[in-house]
DNA sequence: TAGATTGTTAATCGATTAACAATC
DNA sequence: TAGATTGTTAATCGATTAACAATC
């Protein structure tokens, strides 16, 4: 099978969670790719293709049976295997992933939690205990752990990523703000909250433009 | 000017973070479109391109004046205003968000929380007094807040989104994986975090395949 | 069978990249 | 002036959408 480009796997994501949150509502035996675009507010023949793409088959007249769908999506994404994670950096947006229950149902499963900050070392937070930095790379080559979560201050980051890679780690969830440097076999995912404000910020600016314009009107 | 869309948005936040970095660390007068490109991974014209559309002129064989750069960013994408956002919610994220210090230089700025649980109404957040619900229509109103982040669980979500815009809301950064339905003229930015798993999850499975692959090879 | 839905090819759309004259 | 960089038009690339025969 052809390797899935990002996007698609973004809205195999958004397919998986509609047709979960709609089973657990009351159980649909199957649904149609039109049904699908419209909830998700795209093209039904996008979703026909991502279905496509992930070998799944739809029948004609009838449409895609949820179960087998759901299924799909998550042997697709991987998301019926186990892997393990290490969170570093317990401040406050760390803690709150470390508090999340959510991730476990794809699979994934934050073990340990590092900091370099003596007063938080030692303390918990969601059953996990946060262990000392230098305890890192021996803790990720015991564990073969392939996942890193960075929720820690811009400027040690980078640094991190070096040491991460060195022992094994093969991808990165990224929560600083910071372009990072990695081997082209490890893939590192961006989620930079603060990106999101220059959608917001300009939004408002240009409503409250318009705004103007329209009271200068009525004057 | 012509409107701008969401992908240029994102890249001047981009280009104006990588400034403000530089020229934190030391003081540069000028940078070329071609820096500015290898330091972000893309394309020279496309700086270009963004910095035309936002009025910026460089100076051929010089290139471009950081700070007018830095300037010129922040008007278009409104940072040198100041708008007042209300956040609902006070889990983990929300506290989280809460505390995070770094939207101010953006023009955001928090003035209230409110949550419906009884044991955490009247605490304190990062020094933002939390209230009950019932009183948020009010405040909005009474403060003219524009802007509402919500880190509620899923459930609430859209029955406050009507609620929200009825008062003036003008647009909402939504942290909770629902698809809300507003009124044409307001803004939903979605910071769906655990769609990034399925970018982490698939690239795991596949990298964990093909070492599989050269095991086999090696026996 | 008739009709709705799939699966796939072709057309469109938009974003990115290449090319190069104009500029300092 | 010579050479590097901008600004802009044209070409390419990829993703989305339209069209429609095949299917149940």
């Amino acid at each position: 099978m052809a390797r899935l480009k990002r996007l698609v796997l973004e809205r195999l994501m958004r397919y998986h969670r509609l047709l979960s949150e709609l089973t657990a509502k009351k159980p649909v035996q199957t649904i149609t790719s039109a049904q699908i675009a419209k909830a998700l507010d795209i093209d039904p023949t996008q979703v026909r293709k991502d279905f496509g793409a992930i070998g799944l088959q739809g029948m004609g007249r009838v449409g895609f049976e949820v179960c087998e769908v759901c299924r799909s999506i998550r042997v697709a994404l991987g998301f019926d295997r186990n892997y393990e994670a290490i969170l570093v950096g317990t401040g406050h947006l760390g803690g709150a992933l470390l508090a999340y229950s959510g991730f476990e149902r794809y699979g994934l499963r934050i073990v340990a939690a590092f900091d370099n900050d003596p007063s938080s070392i030692g303390g918990e937070i969601a059953g996990c205990t946060i262990k000392p930095l230098r305890e890192i790379k021996p803790f990720i080559k015991a564990h073969k752990v392939r996942l890193a979560i960075l929720t820690t201050p811009v400027d040690v980051s980078q640094d991190l990523a070096f040491r991460l890679v060195e022992v094994g780690v093969k991808a990165i969830w990224n929560f600083t703000p910071t372009q990072l440097i990695v081997p082209w076999d490890v893939l590192v995912r961006n989620e930079h909250i603060s990106i999101g404000l220059s959608e917001i910020a300009y939004h408002l600016k240009e409503q409250a433009e318009s705004e103007d314009e329209w009271t200068f009107l009525d004057t």
